[in-house]
Order: C-alpha cells, then sequence, then structure tokens
DNA sequence: CACCATGTTCCTTG
DNA sequence: CCAAGGAACATGGT
C-alpha cells in the first residue's frame, strides 16, 4: 500500500496505538524481511524495549523505542514494499498466511504482513541515506526542482520516481501530478521550462496533500482484519467517494475529466504511465 | 499459460 | 564517482 500519503495515514494511526507499548517478544517468520539484522540481533534490540514515537521519512516508517538497558533510542525502519501492511491484532487471533514479523505486546500482537515480502523491517538505517527533500518541506523548492531536472535526460515521469530529486512519489501519484500539471510524461526532464517545473511542484504538492487529507477521514481499521484498511486510492466498489480521486491512473480509454478525450496508457521503464493526450500536450 | 501489480536494490554499461 | 536501463525479488489476481 505504498506511495507517500497511505504511510503518512498509517503512521498517524499506528502512533497512539503502539506509543508507550513494550515489545516482550519478536517473532520473525521470514528472514529475508529483516535483512540485513539477524533474528537473534533484532530480539535482542527490541524485547523489553517500550515505543516511543512513530514517524515517516519517505515512504519508511520509523519507529523510536527507549531500551531499558540502552542511553540512546532504538530506531526501527519499516517499508511496506508493494503489499506490505501493518496493524494491531488480539493475542488470540491467527496470524495471516504472510505475515512476515510479529511483536507481542501482550495483549495484541503487532503484525507486519507482506505478501510479496518485498517490504523491510530492520534496524540498519542505510536506506534513508541519499535520499531527496520531502515534498511538503521548505527544502523542496521550485528552484531546486528545476535545477535538478535539468540535469536530467530521463522523462519527466521516470524522473519523478527518484527518491533522490523529491521523496514520496510513486508509480499513481507521478501520473496525476503530471496530468493536473498539463505536462507530458515523456517530455524530456531538461527541456521543463521554469514555469512547467512551478507548475509540476505544486500539483506534486497538492495531489499527496489532497491524499492525505481524504486518508484521514476514512474509517481505516488497523485493529482488526479488514481489507479496507490500506489502499484507499483503489476504491472498488463499496463505500464511494475515493474511486474519482484519480484522474488518470487505471483509467485507460476512460474519457479524461477535463476534455472527455480517451485516457492513454503507455509503458515507461517497464511501469504503466496513463495520461490525457490531449490536456498533456506540454507546450508551455 | 501469460501478463499485470502501490517499490527498492543490485548489476551492468557507458 | 555518476547516470541510466534493466533484471531481480515473490505472490496473487485476471
Amino acid at each position: 500500500m505504498p506511495e507517500l500519503p497511505e504511510v503518512e495515514i498509517l503512521v498517524q494511526h499506528l502512533q497512539p496505538l503502539l506509543q508507550t507499548r513494550t515489545i516482550r517478544a519478536v517473532r520473525v517468520h521470514r528472514e529475508k524481511t529483516i535483512r540485513p539484522d539477524s533474528i537473534r540481533g533484532l530480539q535482542s534490540k527490541l524485547v523489553g524495549a517500550s515505543f516511543q514515537n512513530v514517524s515517516r521519512r519517505a515512504k519508511f516508517l520509523v519507529f523510536s523505542l527507549a531500551s531499558a538497558r540502552k542511553q540512546n533510542p532504538i530506531l526501527l525502519l519499516g517499508h511496506l514494499g508493494m503489499t506490505g501492511r501493518m496493524y494491531l491484532q488480539s493475542t488470540s487471533s491467527p496470524l495471516p498466511k504472510h505475515a512476515a514479523v510479529s511483536l507481542d505486546l501482550g495483549r495484541h500482537v503487532f503484525v507486519f504482513e507482506d505478501t510479496r515480502y518485498f517490504g523491510r523491517l530492520t534496524t540498519h538505517l542505510a536506506s534513508l541515506e541519499n535520499l531527496g527533500p520531502e515534498p511538503m518541506s521548505d527544502a523542496f523548492t521550485v528552484e531546486s526542482f528545476h535545477a535538478d531536472l535539468r540535469k536530467s535526460s530521463q522523462a519527466i515521469k521516470v524522473k519523478l520516481l527518484d527518491q533522490k530529486l523529491v521523496v514520496g512519489i510513486g508509480n499513481i501519484y507521478a501520473s496525476e501530478a503530471l496530468f493536473r500539471a498539463g505536462i507530458s510524461p515523456r517530455i524530456m526532464s531538461r527541456r521543463i521550462t521554469r514555469k512547467q517545473a512551478q507548475r509540476l511542484h505544486q500539483t506534486i504538492r497538492d495531489v499527496l496533500a489532497e491524499a492525505i487529507a481524504m486518508g484521514s477521514t476514512l474509517p481505516l481499521d488497523f485493529a482488526g482484519s479488514k481489507k479496507r484498511d490500506g489502499l484507499f486510492y483503489y476504491g472498488s466498489s463499496a463505500s464511494s467517494g475515493y474511486e474519482e480521486r484519480l484522474s488518470v491512473y487505471d483509467r485507460e480509454a476512460a474519457p479524461c475529466v477535463n476534455c472527455g478525450a480517451a485516457i492513454r496508457k503507455i509503458t515507461q521503464a517497464a511501469r504503466s504511465t496513463y495520461f490525457c493526450p490531449d490536456c498533456q500536450k506540454s507546450r508551455v
């Protein structure tokens, strides 16, 4: 369920649930998930430690824990990969089929479930190095954004997925931000004009902020075994209201919400891109 | 059976 | 050292 908005919502939900809770036992069901930590190494660090804070950096969850024996807080890094979910459930409930790691908190168990096992939960923090600015931060300026875009020969859609440029954008919101900015996903990054950079800078922020705002209103059930948590941009059928939030992603051949033209789907860097051929011609 | 899927990391090439 | 492209990772849905 990743991309910045989903991770942000998850962090906001987990923070009050985990704060002050003490880890009684660590169960690693899939060793790859904690790499390069070892099972015993992770257990020795976490057992007896208490959650102090949950925050987010890019698409990573950052858990800060206090240990009885250690002075400095322990940092635990989580990433959902493509299919990761994190939630609390009753200790008496059976773990899901693809539970990767579970933390015994007493009455509840913190579960990291991950069908495809692309996610991570580790004390190894190297992944936080070399990340670009947070999109909502002051460090993400139009000037630096434009300057970085001018250094690249990649298509702008592909470049937006580069977490060194700016963090948090994934395959869905890359298409959405470009659509709102009226920029063709195929334009070479270095040919983005100052005006386009300014517009794209704004639509990136808008698209992400709106998704967070909408996710905050959803009745997510992280304590239960719902299917409804997580992917709030994939509205299947039931609770309407958020299917329409996406303008182009996964809407191939559907009419453009602006002009009615058929939305097109193309492949860039082996990933799908959706855009309106009429609204995103990319002249200034 | 074939192809597709919200992401990152590793390897190769230039 | 860096930029860019592609494969790998692993499972399930259509």
